[in-house]
DNA sequence: CCCAGATTGTTTACCTCGTATAGCTGAGGG
DNA sequence: CCCTCAGCTATACGAGGTAAACAATCTGGG
């Protein structure tokens, strides 16, 4: 376990007790857009690898790395990634904390799996192809929304995968598996593109990917937080914001929750960049929209 | 500039260690390039705000909430965030752990303190303005530049930046300041740009740093951490990479380390586009947000 | 100069956490 | 029926955050 990484695990909300119901009342945004395809409300399929938890002191049944992994997602997506401990999640297994020692050498390497668990459900979206099948726009799309998808699924772990140090240097987040990364270089250069625009491409990619989920999650975790912290941690208020009028007067569009729209221009807009790259001069013609079945 | 005393890249792997395999050898990367004028070694003036002690020796001589949250920052860049202790910090400033919370509330509030300096680092550093000077293009340029200048001189520091939840939503990660958000905004509404362009540039462009710089800091990170964690954290090893063959030939270009060129050519594409959403004179306008189900 | 009160740092102590180690328990094989 | 051993529990230790009581130092009014 590296020493002198960086540990998002004290960054975030502080344990509380009560489950958080609903969206905080009052807001402007409502972000839990009934339109967003990519929240986990408005999907139908069940490709969920965490399923089956049943009721939670009687969870017995032969403990094993990935049972003890998916209760861990869980317990993070529902209580936050600082009330994740080794007594918790054994209580939550109806398990004492040490049976999970058998099956998992560290918390840190708990961890590890989470995100690993956590990013590998792009394997099990059907919506998301690990070779392109309609050309890299539609490919690139796909995984942009998958990633999207898995990121607002599991709000509260995404920082993990965002800042969790990678095995190699190159295997940048969000994308952290070498199978994707393989699959990302092979759709492009498959398609048009030098080894050196298909590096390029990946990286403007991951680093879009990244900014823009990290901060829409960000978003969403300030809105639970605000729920379950009754303590009122230090929100902004209204007599501080009197030196800066333009944020006041602009509130309510920075408020505003365009999430959806806001992701789909940035990456066509990054998609339409790269197809530059790859083919300078011409113009570009065939564009296929994400068709969500 | 004597920039690499160190290399980093294959300080940790003695050769024919069999663990990091070829990946490390080659030094095709040197991360602390001479020529990035980002870079802290490669700059000149001193606008470290944690450099104001005259005295380091006796580290008496009267503790405030500044001294602690200053040193704070300074036991992270060099020893890394989860080495950050209540008592550690204390035996830093030759002081029990117990006195610090004389100033800071708690280890959170102390974190709090930790991003707000790193990020008010943006006031002393003359080459960003808090107002533009010439344009809206060089003032999101130099601002940019600033915020990466922070990113590389706390790079343990920066993943606080980007995933401690902010005061309000729309304060958003790089920028955790009002008075940058106004300054951001007013810079933008007196250049042409309405209300609601204003905010869409704002988002993208926290996003385009946050997602880049948080990147950039993870890659150097690596790099940093196979030092002084002789423990070997689990790098690939060649064997997991056979089957995997774009990923082993394109190795070289992603090993390369092109930070400062990629973030300069990905920071103009973004401002062509914030032009571009500004000045519609040519084509490509609005797009229909993606179709609702 | 003396001393009450405020400042500022120290000591002690409690609780939670990660985790090492040893103990228990029940199923299957001899 | 006892041995073995996988799978879990019990116990324990050290580190960490932090509350509360305590001590040392400084302050200014008599």
């Amino acid at each position: 376990m590296p020493a002198s990484s960086t540990d998002p695990t004290d960054a975030g909300a502080p344990p509380g007790d009560g489950l958080t119901g609903q969206i905080a009342a009052g807001g402007v945004a409502d972000p839990d857009d009934p339109t967003d395809p990519d929240l986990p409300d408005n999907r139908a399929g069940g490709t969920d690898v965490l399923a089956g938890q049943g009721a939670p002191a009687s969870g017995r049944g032969g403990l094993d790395r990935h049972r003890i992994v998916s209760a861990a997602v869980a317990y993070i997506d529902e209580q936050g990634l600082p009330a994740l401990t080794m007594r918790k999640l054994g209580a939550a297994l109806g398990v004492e904390a040490m049976a999970l020692y058998r099956y998992v050498p560290s918390r840190e390497d708990l961890l590890d799996g989470v995100v690993e668990i956590v990013v590998d459900e792009l394997f099990a979206d059907p919506d998301v192809y690990i070779a392109p099948r309609h050309g890299w726009e539609d490919y690139l799309q796909r995984l942009a929304h998958g990633v999207r998808r898995i990121a607002l699924a599991h709000p509260a772990v995404f920082p993990l995968v965002a800042t969790r140090p990678p095995a190699a240097p190159w295997v940048r987040p969000p994308l952290r598996s070498l199978r994707w990364v393989e699959s990302f270089l092979s759709a492009l250069t498959t398609h048009g593109f030098t080894h050196e625009q298909a590096v390029l491409a990946y990286r403007a990619y991951s680093s879009f990917l990244l900014g823009h989920l990290l901060l829409e999650v960000a978003q969403r975790g300030v809105a639970i937080n605000a729920i379950d912290d009754p303590d009122g941690a230090a929100d902004v208020s209204a007599g501080e914001l009197a030196p800066y009028p333009l944020v006041v007067e602009l509130e309510p569009l920075l408020t505003q929750d365009e999430s959806v729209t806001e992701f789909e221009e940035s990456l066509e807009s990054l998609l339409a960049r790269l197809g530059e790259l790859q083919a300078p001069g011409s113009n570009r013609s065939r564009r296929r929209p994400p068709s969500t079945p």
